[in-house]
DNA sequence: TGTAAAATGTTGCAAATGCAACATAATTAT
DNA sequence: ATAATTATGTTGCATTTGCAACATTTTACA
């Protein structure tokens, strides 16, 4: 994943961040962190530890919208986290650097000599979360559970360049990414094995087609 | 929908479009454009009628990834319109810009005082399509075609501020959109109109709760 | 190291859904 | 105006899936 600051010196980012009026929040893990960001229209860079964005359903359904890892960029002009329904929670011990998003276009910003790399990576990380929104849509709109599997290992085996990877998801957050009831998905996962299809150790994925 | 040359006079928006070296084409409808597009690294604007990203499954499902009118933006960088899988079809006659993407951040641009603007609209446009992607997860995730409908109305209903308003799809689309079987939708919409949920008229679907 | 918590695995059953095979209505083109 | 095409509506049936209620394994942490 694109990194925002890259190849921008540390000393050109920190002055970028000055210029930016950015401040950064330490986080524990488990905390709702959207309850403590009071600015209006923020881009939130994590530089350690790990978010998940998650739908709270009336149903009592879970839904992983998102995960943020190091480097990932959030915000509230960027997705659904305006909603009532949806929460923001450090999976783990997490730290944050928020930028306000009207000072991305300020004059005095912009005339500084690293801006256009700066603007390039940010418009690169829009692209790439834009990729990876597709990419799950294309899985959500296969119709059966199986169909889902199959084409989110297509997708790690054509990433990785091989027909054997590791899954990024415990058991649990895939069937939530794939939002498919847990057992259904493991009980797929059966049929999907006894026929000769894939075999799993642990996390391993192997492809046998 | 964001324009990408708001607050840009039209003189200005010509100049700009020369330093871009962008390009126009039309096309008549039914026309598959990616295969015509032979930049490394596009964004399309456009300008004129109605784009539909399609991904052709295996299965025959045709899967509506997206729908781009007029102002809308798409380009390889934020898709997976690299998927063989995946086609491009203009669904009534169209228009499009063509810019290379690596000419957003050339020095020569930079200069000019409305670029501000120019990144500042694009920025918000990839925001807007962000949102409107997690939108769609939001439905897709929904594990009944009841919830996967009444979702959908809400957004609708939220974005009008009303509980009356017009659907901007044929049923067909919105089977595609919810990625479920036309005919099972059907008769979930007839349960819920008469459990008294909604009436429907046309087009026109009234939320009676 | 022991224990609580979390993750994984299993299975019967009812309900929801896709599919197929239609009929009918509406729209478009000639 | 009429034919052709496309959109919409209907329903029986087999299959898939979610759900519930478990057992077992692994991991976290006090």
């Amino acid at each position: 994943m694109q990194d925002l600051f890259e190849n921008i010196s540390s000393k050109n980012k920190e002055k970028l961040l000055k210029l930016l009026r950015s401040s950064t929040i330490t986080y524990t893990k488990g905390v709702n962190i959207l309850s403590n960001v009071n600015r209006d229209n923020f881009i939130g860079i994590v530089t350690e530890g790990c978010l998940q964005i998650i739908i709270n359903d009336y149903n009592g359904n879970n839904i992983l919208l998102e995960e943020i890892g190091e480097n990932g960029l959030f915000g509230n002009f960027m997705s659904a986290i305006n909603s009532e329904e949806c929460s923001c929670i450090t999976k783990e011990k997490a730290k944050v650097t928020y930028i306000d998003y009207e000072n991305i276009t300020k004059p005095n910003i912009i005339k500084t000599d690293f801006y256009i790399i700066f603007i390039k990576n940010l418009l690169k990380i829009l692209g790439e979360q834009l990729t990876s929104k597709n990419e799950r849509i294309e899985i959500l709109t296969k119709r059966s559970i199986r169909d889902k599997l199959l084409e989110y290992f297509k997708l790690l085996s054509q990433k990785k360049g091989s027909k054997t990877f590791t899954l990024p998801f415990t058991f649990i957050e895939l069937a939530n990414y794939l939002s498919v009831d847990r057992c259904a998905m493991t009980r797929e996962l059966k049929y999907l094995k006894n026929e000769g299809f894939i075999k799993i150790v642990g996390k391993k994925v192997y492809l046998l087609y």
